[in-house]
DNA sequence: CTGTTTTCCTGACATTTGTCAGTTGCTTGG
DNA sequence: CCAAGCAACTGACAAATGTCAGGAAAACAG
């Protein structure tokens, strides 16, 4: 977790996956002379509840995990994002403490922007506000769908969707099958909002209905088809 | 639902409650030319999943539910809004369609501001375009702080939660007391995320135990703290 | 490679919550 | 003001999920 190599921001991803397309070739060299950047190993936090936020982070390189203590003392993972995205300006923007946790669930390569430089692009760039406040949007879209489909689905469903989840944010190997995913069977219960054992359960009769299989950690998708039934999905 | 005596802009709470606050008198007069008036009585849509936005809604007077069809096919309520806010901002600058609905709860005065004068006020407007980002985010919080509630909390948590919410959307009564609350049993419910029968049990036992008081549909918050204590809220 | 630790998995059981049926009591519209 | 309809409530039961304990397997550090 200590500074190394910094990436070049015009080779990186964020570049063009986000808000930050709309700057200049110029306003980008700012950012890339200001940016701060970390190697995250696995389990470390990016930041944390209750902290104030400093600015914005590119994902360079790895993922993360944006996830919240219940109050039953239990992690629930909101959402994941990796190499290209950028995490954090939801709460730099409404200027309060991070009520949410980033951590890398795999060794990750992350640039901090400061907030300085990041309001004023956003203060003197319509089409930069604008992309800011698209984003902002799809990702409150996004967490209402997961209210209702956490309260209303059964384990079942929300095992099948985790894994879609899965797939979605993290891909699958050359295989087309397996999840190149580092993530443990607490942190799926974390993404169902159950317990581990409920996962298990689900991800056995899955196996037994060969739908997945699994190898250890790993898991691979048999019968994807069957699991987009499953998961009930309708938007 | 039809057109009526318009509501005037300058005398209106939206004018300074939200964004809308940021704009000159000019700006606000041109809004004031160009904004529909309705009517809404009880249980009337605003606006429905599915359907596309035409522009934002300034909460005259009155009261609404934004809610969400589960998979199941039960109502889940994610938010209120109430006289001098506005709403549908969020999927507006999704450019989507709706993924919620909005419906008054309340006979309610609703203006549509059209899409084009919004968007042009936004991208001209920085302090406009910041105080949209603004709540948009906090919004997000919100959304993302009932995620981990509604996993993670029992039933009796979620139903105090929710009389809290219930207070803070439509107050109470000049006895400092009694909700102020035209909501059934069921929406009660459809806010938990649980059966009207659970609701109805567990207010049953907040009664025997001198939380609440009933009158038919009506509630009385007797003990306020306690309640607030069992919500378990730590925020 | 090997021992140690963590994670995965299974079974039995307790608890919570949902469902169904039926009664009572508001409340609303003619 | 009265009747019809809807909402509130209760009890009994079923189903889903959480909890606890223990063994097997995998991951990891040295």
């Amino acid at each position: 977790m200590h500074t190394f190599k910094q990436p070049e921001c015009n080779s990186c991803g964020s570049r063009v996956s986000t808000c930050l397309i709309e700057l200049s070739t110029n306003q980008v060299e700012e950012i890339a002379q200001q940016k701060h950047s970390q190697l995250f190993t696995r389990n470390s936090y990016v930041f944390a509840e209750g902290q104030y936020p400093r600015g914005i982070y590119c994902i360079h390189k790895g993922h993360v995990k944006i996830s919240k203590m219940g109050a039953d003392g239990r992690e629930h993972i909101i959402s994941f994002a990796g190499t290209g995205h950028i995490v954090g300006y939801g709460t730099l923007l409404a200027a309060e403490k991070y009520n949410v946790s980033c951590v890398a669930v795999q060794d990750s390569s992350i640039c901090l922007i400061p907030s300085e430089i990041f309001f004023r692009n956003v203060r003197d760039n319509p089409a930069m506000a604008l992309h800011v406040m698209h984003d902002i949007s799809l990702e409150l879209r996004a967490t209402n769908q997961r209210i209702v489909e956490l309260t209303h689905k059964p384990i079942r469903e929300r095992v099948a969707e985790a894994l879609l989840i899965i797939k979605e944010a993290f891909g699958l190997d050359a295989d087309g099958i397996t999840l190149r995913s580092p993530l443990t069977r607490e942190e799926i219960a974390s993404i169902v909002g159950t317990a581990p054992e409920s996962v298990i359960r689900t991800l056995s009769d899955f196996k037994s209905e060969n739908l997945i299989a699994t190898n250890g950690r790993t898991i691979q998708l048999v019968n994807m088809r069957a699991l987009v039934h499953i998961a009930n999905i309708r938007d």
